[in-house]
DNA sequence: GGTCCGGCACCAT
DNA sequence: GATGGTGCCGGAC
C-alpha cells in the first residue's frame, strides 16, 4: 500500500471529537520525521470530504494550516466539540487520539 | 516568542 | 532516471 494511502487510513481511525498531530500521524505510518511530508500529502489528499484532515493539528497545540483556510478548519473542529482559543486547541492532551 | 534548519515524500523540470 | 523546489511541520536555538 502506498504511504499516502496508509496515512489516510490512519487518519480515518481518529474518531469525531478527537484529533491527532502531524508528528503522531507520521510516526504511525513509520516516518519518524515525516511531519512535513504528511502535511504535503494532506494538502494533496484526493478525498477532502472523506478524509478528516481538519482533525490533524500541530504538536504545539495550534490548529495549523488548512487547504481551505484555517478558519474553516477551526469551525469544523468546534462543531465536533473541540474548543479553540486564538487558534490553539484547548485541553489538548485530552483531545489527542493516540494510535 | 520568533527564527532557522533539519527532514521526507511528491512533483515538475 | 536524477535533481531541486515545495509543503496544513517539529525541534532546537
Amino acid at each position: 500500500m502506498n504511504l499516502d494511502k496508509k496515512i489516510y487510513k490512519k487518519l480515518l481511525e481518529v474518531p469525531k471529537g478527537k484529533i491527532t498531530t502531524y508528528g503522531e500521524l507520521a510516526k504511525a505510518v513509520g516516518m519518524k520525521n515525516g511531519q512535513r511530508a504528511v502535511g504535503k500529502i494532506m494538502n494533496k489528499n484526493p478525498f477532502p470530504v472523506i478524509i478528516p484532515c481538519h482533525r490533524v493539528v500541530k504538536s504545539d497545540g495550534k490548529v495549523g494550516g488548512y487547504a481551505y483556510g484555517e478558519e474553516i478548519k477551526s469551525s469544523m473542529l468546534t462543531l465536533e466539540g473541540i474548543q479553540i482559543k486564538n487558534g490553539k486547541i484547548l485541553d489538548l492532551e485530552n483531545r489527542i487520539y493516540r494510535f
